[in-house]
DNA sequence: AACCTAACTTAACACTGTTAAGTAACGGAG
DNA sequence: CTCCGTTACTTAACAGTGTTAAGTTAGGTT
């Protein structure tokens, strides 16, 4: 049973390509601007050899979005490794930032635009709730074990809703710098600064005492 | 000098008709599913006729876009009427999420896309910074207010910083509401729940006193 | 040697925003 | 009244998009 295999392994291989070669274009051009017929040429393949591998646009780049929750996931369980839950919190929101600083097309796909249910893959969807491999399932462990060690103000005693609001402070910072970073209407701060000071303020006002540094 | 005003008049009407079959269209089905030709379908003219009176798509919603923000920022001054410049801020933050919540797809376009400069009309960029006519000047104002009648917390001195978080906070919660709505991934609290909940926290951790309510 | 199927390519379709070329109506000048 | 030119369109077409249908070729199986 060689040659199947190797089939198998070949086929993997071209997929892969094209998926490389499908980031590199997303990355720096975001998703409307780069076309199947570019990502073809780029591999040196027909335009529709892709529909080969897979099922159209939508599911090449939902694909990519895949591997980056997954890779965000990773990123940030690595990065915000430490004791206590509130510095914990704090690291997050930054290193959640500083994804968003890099893959900014990325960012914007995987969550400033809306998708139609069912667009991302299988297997992403299996992950859901482990904190290894689920960003907000990270985020939401942390806010419980603030929550747990009677750090937090009494009433926000709920996870889900402090996660949330975590989540939608620092990204309200990231996405707006991503819609607007070239907007003359608004004398913007510096981008650090303005995840800093998000960061300050929120947990300042979930926080029971004040903030040490 | 009948004639010509006449057909300026006419001018102006056709113009607007093009705008409201395309503010409709707009809103109900977003900017990218809307055609040109459906926009001309509507008005019964032909595709190429709205090429007579915007330069292109982008125009024709650069255009809507500017009525919005101004409708915006009007709302906003008449909704948030109020003496205390604490409370006044509260209300700004539920206005403006009211405001998303009701066009979301002209939010997506105003605060979640990206545009290249210059895409807004000449007279919209005039209204930069009067309070009346631009959301953002309003936002500030309060905040300087807030911050002149010594209520913040003496850290947060820069009324463009507390500005820009408080705008962040917000529109982070609204943003993630419209992208990501119907995800399954999150068991999300109601919106009106984390718009509350994004304010109060903000402002607690801006604020000197602790908050009555 | 015949056949089958996987992995492609070429041609084409339906659609998009947009432009070029043609046409009818109207207001004023000779 | 006739000629002319501008204004406001229409029809036809272009270049480009994602995607599908119909061939083609190579490799493995029988």
């Amino acid at each position: 049973m060689g040659p199947i295999e190797r089939r198998q392994r070949e086929r993997e291989e071209i997929r892969t390509r094209i998926l490389d070669a499908a980031r590199e274009l997303f990355v720096a051009e975001g998703y409307e601007a780069v076309t199947m017929r570019r990502i073809a040429d780029r591999i040196e393949y027909s335009p529709t050899a892709i529909y080969f591998h897979f099922k159209d646009k939508d599911a090449l780049m939902g694909e990519l979005c895949a591997v980056d929750f997954y890779t965000l996931a990773t990123q940030l369980t690595k990065i915000a490794r430490v004791e206590d839950p509130i510095e914990r919190l704090r690291r997050i929101g930054k290193a959640y930032a500083g994804f968003a600083a890099e893959f900014p097309n990325h960012y914007r796909l995987m969550f400033m635009t809306p998708h139609p249910v069912g667009t991302l893959p299988e297997d992403a969807m299996q992950r859901h709730g482990n904190p290894e491999e689920d960003a907000y399932a990270f985020l939401k462990a942390t806010v419980a074990e603030a929550i747990a060690q009677n750090r937090l103000k009494p009433e926000h005693d709920d996870a889900e809703l402090v996660s949330q609001t975590m989540w939608a402070g620092v990204h309200g910072v990231v996405s707006l710098h991503i819609a607007k970073e070239c907007d003359p209407w608004v004398e913007w701060r510096s981008i650090k600064t303005r995840v800093s000071t998000m960061i300050d303020i929120l947990v300042d006002g979930l926080s029971k005492q004040k903030r040490s540094k």
